[in-house]
RNA sequence: GCGGUCGUAGCUCAAUUUGGCAGAGCUCUAGAUUGUGGCUCUAGUGGUUGCGGGUUCGAGCCCCGUCGAUCGCCCCA
């Protein structure tokens, strides 16, 4: 047994996933640019101010879920819980509110490290694609960055996706919902769960998601949000709808859809796969945050912006059998036989990687049968044995390894000049 | 942070109701006439049975702890 092995809620990205991950960061940048997104990477960690107070101090990410440290300079950092701060951080920065706005910007496989007890799907580092979009408060961004989800999915070959939307309201609106909810729970509050007993209190809007079947009738009854929206927010989320309807995107309203960060007002949204039906199955989700800027001391500045699970995308599409394309492996795998072939086979090499070819060559002294067991396993379709006799005459032996095994010899192998090789082999696998 | 299940070679698993230096398939390596793959055959590498204690003449199998995985809760992507 290994002395180290990967820390808990920590995994490898093995090459067998790669292209999946390929897969998926290319969709994800295509469709990105497509919307006009551009990319943007921020640090990995950030002052804790900058999550502690844009994320909202009394949410369980902050409380409880943060990888915060002192650095040798005594400076308080946390290792990025979520997407958004940074990249808010960096907008005002780098004063990009003199930029044309809104300001659109996407990031790809950022790793995001939360403190909780790692299951299926839930890590304590992962990693997510997301997309900011910065001061402009038109619904029509809302709709246009929730199709750009969509999109991405749809083009991964995802199926049965839904999306959920909702509206919780601004802070006009909000404080007032909430305290209707409140109302409503507190005469029920000695027969509800005890973590809803615990959520009247210290977050209201959570009442709403409890899965206990004894409070289900209760949440039915309860004063849905949407319900409660002032005049500008009722404005935005019928505007939002009316967009994703001229898309003929197929979202549904979920009155119950709420977010746990602090720094969501009006839409929210999240996309899941149709049959889980739980909350840990969604593979994205966001909102508009127009009070996040202001929090992070910068001056009012509306957003909107959602973060996706990579590695959740990535069980989806094993899950779902989406095809992936196969990986690259050599076109053509090179086996040498004594010191001076092996020379001769790494120009060969060389000279064929300079004309964008793919290379394999056995390493280790092996035998020729080994060598070319290993060419078969690698993939390529042609192997060039170099030896002796190949030295002397200047023609080499090129095996044609996808010639059925019943042929005869003389109808896989044949000999090519050096001097022409790299451009046959070229020709034939190009 | 709480509860359930589980933890044997790189991978998938076996090991009679507690007892022989722990086995198989796959993978890998080397061979099966001297320089030739895909099939087959042979052999080999590889495990102090997650780790640490305990019970016992004796534990992979029983007990406790611990670490990890997994499922559910909490929360989130």
């Amino acid at each position: 047994m290994p002395t180290y092995r990967a820390v808990q809620g920590t995994r490898d990205i093995l090459p067998e996933s790669a292209p999946a991950w390929r897969l998926i960061e290319e969709t994800v940048r295509a469709v990105c640019e497509r919307y006009g997104y551009q990319r943007i990477e921020t640090p990995i960690f950030e002052e804790t101010g900058v999550y502690a107070r844009g994320v909202g101090a009394g949410t369980d990410i902050v409380e409880k879920e943060m990888y915060t440290f002192k650095d040798r300079g005594d400076t308080a950092l946390t290792l990025e819980p979520e997407g958004t701060a940074g990249v808010v951080r960096a907008y005002l920065e780098h004063g990009m509110f003199t930029q044309p706005q809104p300001v659109k910007l996407y990031y790809l496989r950022t790793p995001i490290f939360r403190y909780e007890r790692p299951q299926k799907g839930r890590y304590r580092e992962h990693h997510q694609f997301g997309c900011e979009a910065l001061g402009e408060v038109d619904p029509a961004l809302d709709a246009e960055m929730i199709a750009l989800l969509w999109e991405v999915y749809g083009r991964l070959g995802a199926r049965d996706i839904v999306i959920q939307l909702n509206s919780i309201g601004d802070g006009n609106c909000r404080p007032q919902y909430i305290e209707r909810l409140v109302e409503y729970y507190t005469p029920l509050r000695d027969d509800l769960c005890d973590d809803c007993k615990v959520r009247i209190v210290k977050n209201p809007l959570r009442l709403l998601d409890c899965k206990e079947p004894q409070d289900q009738p209760k949440i039915a009854g309860a004063p849905k949000s949407a319900d409660y929206l002032c005049e500008p927010c009722a404005t935005h989320f019928a505007a939002v709808r009316g967009s994703l309807e001229a898309m003929a995107l197929p979202y549904s309203i979920n009155p119950l859809l709420v977010r746990g960060l602090d720094y969501y007002t009006r839409t929210v949204f999240e996309l899941a796969p149709e049959q889980g039906g739980r909350r840990q199955s969604a593979i994205g989700g966001g909102g508009r945050y127009d009070g996040l800027a202001e929090l992070l001391g910068g001056k009012a500045t509306p957003g909107i912006g959602f973060g996706s699970g990579m590695e959740r995308a990535v069980e989806l599409l094993r899950e779902q059998g989406v095809a992936l394309p196969p990986p690259a492996g050599p076109q053509v795998f090179i086996a040498a036989l004594g010191a001076e072939a092996k020379s001769a086979a790494m120009t060969l090499a060389h000279d064929l990687r300079a004309a964008d070819l793919r290379v394999g060559i056995a390493f280790g002294e092996r035998s020729l049968k080994a060598q070319m067991k290993a060419a078969n396993t690698s993939g390529a379709r042609y192997a060039v044995l170099i030896g002796s006799g190949e030295l002397a005459s200047g023609d080499y032996a090129v095996r044609d390894l996808a010639a059925p095994a019943d042929a005869p010899d003389t109808e896989k192998q044949q000999t090519i000049a050096r001097a022409g090789l790299v451009a046959w082999l070229a020709a034939q696998v190009g």
